[in-house]
DNA sequence: GTCTATAGGAAGATAGAC
DNA sequence: GTCTATCTTCCTATAGAC
């Protein structure tokens, strides 16, 4: 593996333990053996290393969220996606855990990244709208605000919850158990909308897709 | 006013405008006019400048929280809360927009904001059991558990709705329109567990009270 | 591609004069 | 209490040799 790819993985390696803003490229470079001149034949500065990653962490965030073609969300479906998210964001949890101070000091992330998250806000909106107006008759059926609101909501605490264990729990002693508890947190955002057998549904898969990994 | 006021009151602003890792003490210092040795004469280090701001928090935090002393919430209360909660944040958004970063930093602080937290999330979490075993019939009950989870994530989207705001809009843009629209934001989480006319009166109490500040 | 060496700057913090 | 001067450390980034 050439040093520039060593570099990237170094870089989230040391950025989710650390705080992206307590390494510098003189740390990464220290990190990997490498002369901080060898860092930079490959990166032109610091933003730049950060700008690579985010591809990656945008189309993970894609298939994260690609549903099944399937017509229609199964509540399998739904705690994949739960599962999922909280996955990504603990993967990720650099950026996202830091997302203001990142974004002020590069404008073409900051661009890079609004459009991500609208273009994902807007298919959670519609894909709560399809929900909400699909076969049950449980369930209650959303207005576009209100179906907007609610993905605002879970992407705010999807994002952010990984922030609020951070603050408890130093990085190594964060568990499964934790990321569990994530995802169900998330999810209870979505259950005044959803019928019981639908909610006993979404916790069993929750639970076993974390099993699996675990 | 003395020199040890007017270096915390300029943090403070200086934080907020650029973000609390983008100013240093040189900065605070020069802002004021000041020599950086005056400012280490008043304080032994940059912590010490945050821990001292941190007590203002609390009790704002405290003071927001505080609910009429009245037997059960009416729905202005509701309307207040969020209005008081926004508002808070959006004071000290220096503070929660870096929670993570600052507590890595300093341990005391991270005990003394962990202190705090629990003791908010405990009183809201009293707050939404009391208020879901109260008169109306509409309301759904709330197990301690779920009223836990409920409490959190109204605290997580508190906390971080500014933080969304900010990734769009700089600083100086941000106007009470985008504060309402927060309070609504927060808002939308409890909606599902209340009745219309409840709704109607909260969201009417949001917006005259920050009409009024406006 | 990779290294050594180093410029250039910013930030935290202190010593000692006034 | 406040200032000037300065030390140290850390970081970004580049020049030039191999």
């Amino acid at each position: 593996m050439g040093n520039r790819d060593r570099i990237i993985i170094a870089a989230k390696e040391l950025f989710n333990l650390y705080g992206s803003s307590n390494i510098g490229t003189n740390k990464i470079a220290a990190h990997l053996g490498i002369s901080p001149g060898n860092l930079y034949y490959h990166f032109k500065n610091r933003e730049e290393i950060i700008r690579t990653i985010f591809p990656e962490i945008s189309d993970a965030t894609d298939a994260a969220l690609t549903l099944p073609s399937r017509s229609g969300l199964s509540p399998e479906d739904f705690g994949d996606l739960m599962v999922n998210w909280i996955q990504l964001v603990w993967k990720y949890r650099f950026f996202y855990g830091n997302l203001v101070a990142l974004l002020r000091k590069d404008d073409l992330l900051k661009e890079l990244y609004m459009e991500r998250r609208d273009k994902t806000l807007s298919i959670m909106q519609t894909a709560i709208l399809a929900y909400s107006h699909q076969s049950s008759e449980n369930n209650i059926k959303f207005s576009e605000e209100d179906a907007g609101k609610l993905a605002k909501n879970i992407w705010i605490v999807a994002l952010n919850w990984i922030g609020f264990l951070q603050v408890e729990k130093e990085d190594q002693d964060i568990t499964f158990t934790d990321l569990l508890a994530g995802a169900y947190q998330i999810f209870a955002l979505m259950e005044p909308y959803l019928d019981q057998p639908t909610i006993f549904t979404v916790q069993s898969q929750i639970q076993s897709r974390l099993e699996a990994i675990k």
